[in-house]
RNA sequence: CGGGCCGUAGCGCAGCUUGGUAGCGCGCUUGACUGGGGGUCAAGAGGUCGCGAGUUCGAAUCUCGCCGGCCCGACCA
């Protein structure tokens, strides 16, 4: 390709929208345009980038025997009311009424189109199988943010293994696991495996692949020592022991005027440290008031609250509903001698034994102190509910925590039968015996993968593609193209190049070379060849790599057979 | 869904307070010079000032409504 016929559209200046580091850079670099809210164009460059992307995710999936298919994006409502999703997905879903007046909704994800066709099975010797596209998918996010990163419209690679056996399934995740570590790797992105929540998926068991990245919207907190990671949704930690005092017989009121906070009662002479403290959370639960207890250090995890519980939908309570359940503003509440017994207590397992603690006493600027959390409170269920912290040691092998931002390129999910038995996917096993197809649902965000390559491959002058994503390998950049020796040395370098399977463009634009050496910085291609008159006169041409190190100069009868093997070789890092 | 901010040329912005000829930088076009890190000079093209009402002799500017976008939070495989 010459740059002079392409459409490369770089901006002189920064996009005033853009914040994220990749969201800027990919603009600014001509690969995407917005269109709308959460909605891109991706340019000549973008497209490229993602064809790579999107070629090694095919060669890795072949590998370990995917199918590959194309679904439709437009599903009926029917298969989603299978599987009761219809309704749970909510706003989160692209829906209309097509002209005959049928719900349609745009998909989101693939199970049940995918349980659908699974149900064509019909015995065991047909499994395992694992069957995955490439397609475009709708999310109505109430918030697309950061670019390419958080969108409405996206294109994911998913796939789905289906068996028969949960060996069978924990072969297929497995494969799966071993297959994105090599596609993340060769797409240049080192990602961490961490525990999942599984969150509105369902499933029993699933692993997030994460990219550090301060542009990222997950917190992970990872053990350097033993690997252990979870995602902070799911994760759980240590607690260094607190020894309590033998505590009171019974426990006391006491005034605390104009205190509210964990805080205030921290400050307070009378009072008591964070983490002698009970924070008393009103939540609404699937449309029932309870009370969530953590430390008053400790911070509560929604997703926890919800992976424990069950509960579909939940949100903290408003002012009216704390009044009503227990009769004080929130910063005075308690969970001690509840005047409606029928109040669920939900309590984190770090408040378990505790005695001689402060909690509010439900009477507005009144507190209690020593109380026995197993003497006084009436707990219904106890339950993993607090955020881990940076520090707290590894529940595994006790080396501190590292807590990290993280972008999500991948989830693997051990979902079960869940959508094989809501839409009817079944086979006979050895003894006609039927049984629900256990399935595997594994997914890798095309686009937001080249964002946070570009997230961790960029300097103050542009992207640092790694080879093996990047639009064109090698850019020959000529310096002068209205100078005929010139102009024709880098056309013949640049032939050279194309006829050995590199994959290059020749900047032969009549623009000064400032602004080519800043547009392929800008635009990252790793490598660059300068064809220039000056170099002509020694006979050599100049070869930098974009990711720093010394220059090189090679001569001209030399140069495409050595700028080949030096990519050919820079391929496979 | 709550909070904050913003829509003026392809991009970045000024003008709005105090109503009266729509501006600047970059980019773009043409020409000349120039040619190893966004060069110089000259001449140009390009705007329903987000949309719709209203006030007014007159609205980018004031008022109301709507639409769109960004950021923080909530939410989110």
């Amino acid at each position: 390709m010459r740059w002079s016929k392409s459409f490369i559209p770089t901006l002189r200046d920064d996009p005033a929208d853009a914040e994220a580091v990749s969201h800027r850079l990919l603009v600014r670099a001509g690969f995407v345009r917005q269109l709308m809210s959460g909605v891109y164009s991706l340019l000549p460059l973008g497209h490229r980038v993602c064809q790579k992307i999107t070629n090694i995710v095919r060669e890795e999936m072949d590998g370990i025997g995917g199918q590959e298919f194309k679904l439709p994006a437009l599903h009926p409502a029917d298969v989603w009311q299978k599987s009761g999703r219809w309704e749970t997905m909510g706003d989160e879903m692209f829906r209309f009424t097509d002209r005959r007046g049928s719900d349609v909704g745009l998909g989101m994800t693939h199970e049940e189109v995918f349980a659908t066709l699974a149900s064509e099975l019909r015995s065991y010797k047909q499994l395992p199988q694992i069957w995955y596209q490439i397609q475009t998918k709708f999310r109505d996010e109430p918030r697309p943010k950061s670019g390419v990163l958080r969108v409405r419209e996206f294109t994911m690679k998913d796939s789905y293994s289906l068996d028969y056996q949960s060996d069978g399934l924990d072969f297929a995740f497995g494969q799966h696991f071993e297959v994105y570590r090599r596609i993340f790797s060769r797409c240049g992105l080192e990602t961490l495996a961490v525990e999942a929540s599984s969150g509105a998926m369902g499933g029993s068991e699933s692993i997030e692949f994460m990219v550090k990245s301060s542009a990222g919207e997950d917190w992970i907190a990872s053990c350097t020592t033993c690997g252990h990671a979870g995602n902070l949704e799911k994760i759980t930690s240590n607690l260094a022991p607190v020894e309590d005092g033998p505590g009171q017989d019974a426990p006391e009121k006491f005034a605390t005027p104009g205190m509210h906070t964990i805080e205030d009662i921290a400050g307070f002479d009378a009072g008591a440290p964070a983490e002698r403290q009970i924070k008393t959370l009103v939540y609404v639960l699937d449309g029932e008031t309870a009370l969530v207890l953590l430390r008053g250090d400790h911070g509560l995890v929604e997703q926890k609250l919800a992976d424990g519980t069950g509960v579909q939908d939940m949100r903290p309570a408003n002012d009216d509903e704390i009044e009503a359940a227990l009769s004080a503003k929130a910063g005075s509440l308690g969970a001690v001698a509840l005047s409606n017994p029928k109040l669920r207590v939900l309590a984190d397992a770090a408040l378990e034994g505790r005695r001689d603690m402060v909690t509010g006493a439900n009477e507005n600027d009144f507190h209690l102190r020593g109380v026995d959390v197993a003497r006084d409170i009436k707990v219904d269920q106890w339950l993993d509910l607090r955020e881990v912290q940076a520090g707290e040691p590894c529940p595994l092998c006790e080396t501190p925590l590292e807590v990290d931002q993280t972008i999500e390129v991948g989830h693997i999910f051990k979902l079960g039968t869940r959508y094989s038995e809501a839409l009817g996917a079944s086979v006979l096993d050895e003894n006609g015996k039927a049984r629900p197809i256990i399935m595997g649902s594994y997914g890798i965000g095309i686009e937001r993968a080249m964002a946070s390559v570009v997230e961790g491959n960029h300097d103050d002058n542009g992207i640092v593609w790694p080879v093996g994503i990047a639009p064109y390998e090698v850019v020959v950049t000529v310096l002068n193209p209205k100078d005929v020796a010139t102009s024709e040395a880098g056309a013949a370098l640049y032939e050279a190049l194309r006829g050995d399977g590199i994959d290059v463009i020749l900047d032969d634009r009549d623009e000064r070379p400032g602004v080519k050496f800043k547009d392929a910085e800008l635009v990252g291609i790793p490598y660059r060849a300068t064809v220039g008159p000056k170099g002509l006169e020694k006979g050599i041409v100049e070869f930098v790599a974009r990711r720093g190190g010394e220059p090189r100069e090679i001569t001209l009868p030399k140069a495409a057979g050595s700028i080949v093997e030096y990519v050919l070789e820079s391929r496979g890092r």
